[in-house]
DNA sequence: TATAGGCATACGAGCTTAATTTA
DNA sequence: TAAATTAAGCTCGTATGCCT
């Protein structure tokens, strides 16, 4: 026996003679691939009707004979939002024995309920054992034969795998791929259409490729199996594997007679928990869904990833669609400008993952998911996940997700801006809100008292009037007081530690999850999705926000500051420093909360929309807010338009250079001086063409784009242009590439894009939307200063 | 295998009403 | 002059994407 240093990468289980067999797969401290194996008994609680336990559990054991799977039963005290419950601690065999006799007994008249039997043996081990993935540990182990699996060592655990502090990451071999398939017309067809190209990208430098020659592309797949293998990577990277290549792949290879042994058992990929690809040992990460929950990437595609991120331009990364392959296939230059683009998106790829992988090893740690999977969870499953693991280390029994209705309740408060211009305004925030308040009024599943009980000490939540006990803290509480205080804790120490550092870097992305992860908990609290959805719960939060919204802006307006505009956590005043102060100093004492200067601002424009407004920050930044400027589904020509007439209004306040500025730009438009790409609205299809109950000028675009032979599944962007013609705005639109600029309806861009955008702006300021065409006036900006 | 609600905005669809044309 | 036709105006619902 031996201890060694583990840093837990993928875990499967799998049956083996008849018994589970947990296998986690990882990296030692010596930067070797490890398997180490753990036996495992899977089990389901049975919680009693009424309260005799015994009595349920020696009927249970009675069934032992009939039923061979099931080897143990025993009485276990657990607790049930919060209760302590008697229940009865079920054993099988196999995962299939727990969904069996769970199915049998749940039915049965002295069964309330049974639960814990959808969690599968691999989240059942790191659950019990409370470990973490994507971290390390020091764990007991004996040599095992290695079975011909791909790994350099192979271990039993004598025991449960313990955590040690560890920061760094092992040395994660990582290996990028792309490919690229032959289509003339429609979307690539694993039947007939063979795959082209296929690059690699390893971690250690050099990308390869592999063409399809004569013989087809079974040598391609198979150079692939082999370069996959021979350089054996933890990480598999790429971008939409998971909802095409893979399986491109995997009918390919069927149909020429390869198998496409990737994975560390020497098994193909497969579809797993998340509606992901899994490869058994290794972490297949596939980039689209990473891109997926950063919403601050406006543009699609890799190459908008790789734009935003500094890595590369997004016009090199998209350089050709699918439909084009096929036609430059069949020239040599076409070939070679193929090839190098294939071999460029997995060199993009790669440096991808290296900017993105520490954000999701800290998520998997956190949340308890193998990092191929957390990559993949929605945000829901994630916090599921996390909770999961909190109700083991509080002996809770984890609630099974059930069908419920849908309800909606009464959200955040919103003012009603005061339009115009203002000068010097702060914008305080309250810091973290609703965790806080959660954590506050003790708001959970379990401290919620139904209209039965009256005794208890309780908090009531105003308007909606539902009850939270006092006491013992709930949930909820304990979980957001916990991530709190661990953000506190690395807090401390990234202020001790270097900024160059390994440790610094981890630090800080470890800081940032448990950010993410504190402030999802309140949204994961009213989604119906939810293990622990409660309405009353969210509902109840979101009363104690508006209450203390309305606080504070009452005691701003009893200080003299005057309240400007108001949403959900943040009021903007009227910038006095002492009152701004002193009004802190109050919410802290009389609130117990704290509510932070987030910024200030030296001049402020309001519409009178909501959630609409920009302003100039004292570090001289146009910071921008919900108008047209920063919306995705608007030109780039009102986009600009409206930016630069924002400038010149806050920066310089002169609304008649403004005017002049859009009068000669709507010249140019009309002269036809401004780029087609410029007019071109991009819009989202969010499901499947058929199935829109409206025609829009997107969709019959989607459509034409489609007939085309263009690959659009929900999720894609589609660009159009108005051209010029009769009939409904859906029947002049027409895909952006398509468009010359003869054709363009420029009318329609005056009217319905430049001239909208600009007047949300200098119809506020008073100017009339006849004037922009007329002579000018003569106006300042003092003129329109103060109103409201 | 959907974190929440609040909000603005554009346009289609269907209807009513006003304006215009036609018998 | 009344009926028929067309245009304009209104309301409502759908769709998208933002804010906190």
């Amino acid at each position: 026996m031996s201890k060694i240093f583990f840093w837990l990468l993928d875990i499967n289980h799998e049956v083996v003679d008849g018994d589970v067999e947990v296998r986690m797969w990882g990296k030692n401290d010596g930067g070797e691939s490890v398997l180490l194996v753990a036996k495992s008994t899977p089990y389901f609680y049975v919680l009693p009707r009424g309260d005799d336990a015994e009595a349920a559990a020696s009927k249970i054991r009675a069934l032992k004979g009939e039923y061979g799977e099931l080897v143990d039963v025993e009485v276990s005290e657990k607790k049930y939002f919060g209760r302590p419950v008697k229940t009865v601690k079920v054993s099988c065999k196999t995962p299939e024995g727990v969904d069996r006799i769970s199915r049998i007994l749940c039915k049965a008249p002295y069964v309330r309920e049974c639960l814990e039997d959808d969690i599968r043996p691999a989240a059942r081990y790191i659950i019990d054992n409370s470990l973490n993935p994507s971290g390390w540990y020091e764990v007991e182990v004996k040599n095992i034969s290695k079975h011909g699996f791909q790994v350099d060592r192979a271990y039993e655990a004598v025991e449960a795998p313990t955590p040690i502090g560890r920061l760094h990451p092992p040395d994660l071999r990582v290996l990028a791929f792309s490919t690229i398939c032959f289509s003339e017309r429609g979307s690539p067809d694993p039947d007939k259409d063979p795959i082209l190209v296929v690059s690699m990208s390893a971690g250690d430098g050099g990308t390869e490729h592999y063409t399809v020659d004569g013989d087809g592309d079974g040598g391609v797949l198979e150079r692939f199996v082999s370069r996959l293998r021979q350089f054996d990577p933890d990480i598999v990277v790429g971008w939409g594997q998971n909802s095409f290549d893979w399986d491109y792949m995997l009918a390919r290879s069927k149909k020429v007679g390869v198998k496409l042994s990737v994975d560390r058992c020497g098994g193909e990929p497969h579809r797993s928990t998340f509606g992901h690809i899994s490869i058994t040992g290794r972490a297949n990460i596939d980039l689209a869904n990473i891109a997926d929950d950063m919403p601050e990437v406006k543009v699609e595609g890799l190459g908008g990833l790789a734009e935003f991120l500094g890595v590369a331009r997004k016009d090199e990364v998209d350089r050709f669609q699918d439909v084009e392959t096929g036609r430059l296939w069949k020239s040599s230059d076409g070939r070679r400008r193929l090839i190098e683009y294939s071999k460029f998106r997995s060199e993009v790829t790669l440096k991808l993952l290296n900017l993105l992988i520490d954000y999701a090893i800290q998520m998997s740690h956190l949340t308890g998911l193998p990092l191929d999977q957390v990559a993949a969870a929605a945000v829901g499953f994630r916090v599921d996940s996390y909770l999961m693991a909190q109700a083991h280390r509080f002996n809770e029994l984890i609630p099974k997700r059930t069908e419920q209705p849908y309800i909606p309740y009464q959200g955040a408060i919103v003012m009603e801006p005061k339009p115009g211009i203002h000068e010097d305004v702060a914008v305080l925030d309250f810091t973290s809100m609703y965790p806080n308040l959660m954590i506050m009024y003790n708001i959970s599943p379990d401290s919620f008292i139904d209209s039965s009980e009256t005794s208890a000490e309780f908090f009531t939540a105003p308007e909606v009037g539902f009850r939270f006990r006092k006491d013992p803290p709930g949930f909820y509480k304990k979980v957001l007081q916990d991530l709190i205080n661990v953000r506190r804790e690395i807090r401390g120490k990234l202020s001790g530690a270097a900024k160059d550092s390994v440790e610094y870097k981890v630090l800080r992305e470890r800081e940032r999850v448990v950010k993410i992860v504190t402030n999802a908990c309140y949204g994961y609290a009213g989604w119906v999705g939810a293990r622990w959805y409660v309405r009353e719960v969210a509902e109840s939060v979101a009363a104690f926000g508006r209450a203390s919204l309305r606080k504070v802006i009452g005691i701003a307006k009893d200080l003299g500051l005057q309240v400007i505009y108001g949403d959900t956590d943040s009021i903007f005043v009227k910038y006095e420093p002492e009152k701004v102060e002193e009004l802190l100093s109050i919410v802290g004492r009389e609130m117990s909360m704290e509510i932070k200067v987030e910024k200030v601002y030296s001049r402020v424009l309001f519409t009178e929309a909501k959630k609409k407004y920009a302003g100039l920050l004292s570090d001289g930044t146009l910071d921008i807010v919900g108008l047209e400027v920063v919306r995705g589904d608007w030109s780039n020509i009102a986009k600009t338009v409206q930016e630069r007439i924002l400038e010149i209004i806050l920066r310089e306040g002169s609304v008649d250079k403004a005017v002049e500025y859009l009068r000669q730009l709507i010249r140019d438009l009309r002269a036809g001086k401004i780029p087609v790409s410029e007019l071109a609205v991009w819009k989202t299809l969010t499901k499947p063409v058929e199935s829109y109950q409206v025609k829009a000028p997107h969709v019959e675009v989607a459509r034409m784009m489609l007939e085309d032979g263009w690959r659009l599944k929900p999720g894609d962007k589609v660009g159009f242009v108005i051209v010029k013609g009769p009939g409904r705005l859906y029947q002049k639109a027409r895909p952006v590439m398509k468009v010359t600029p003869d054709k363009v309806d420029l009318e329609y861009y005056v009217g319905n894009q430049v001239l909208p955008a600009a007047m949300r702006i200098l119809g506020v300021l008073g100017v009339d939307e006849g004037v922009v065409s007329a002579s000018s006036g003569s106006a300042g900006l003092s003129e329109y200063m103060g109103r409201g």
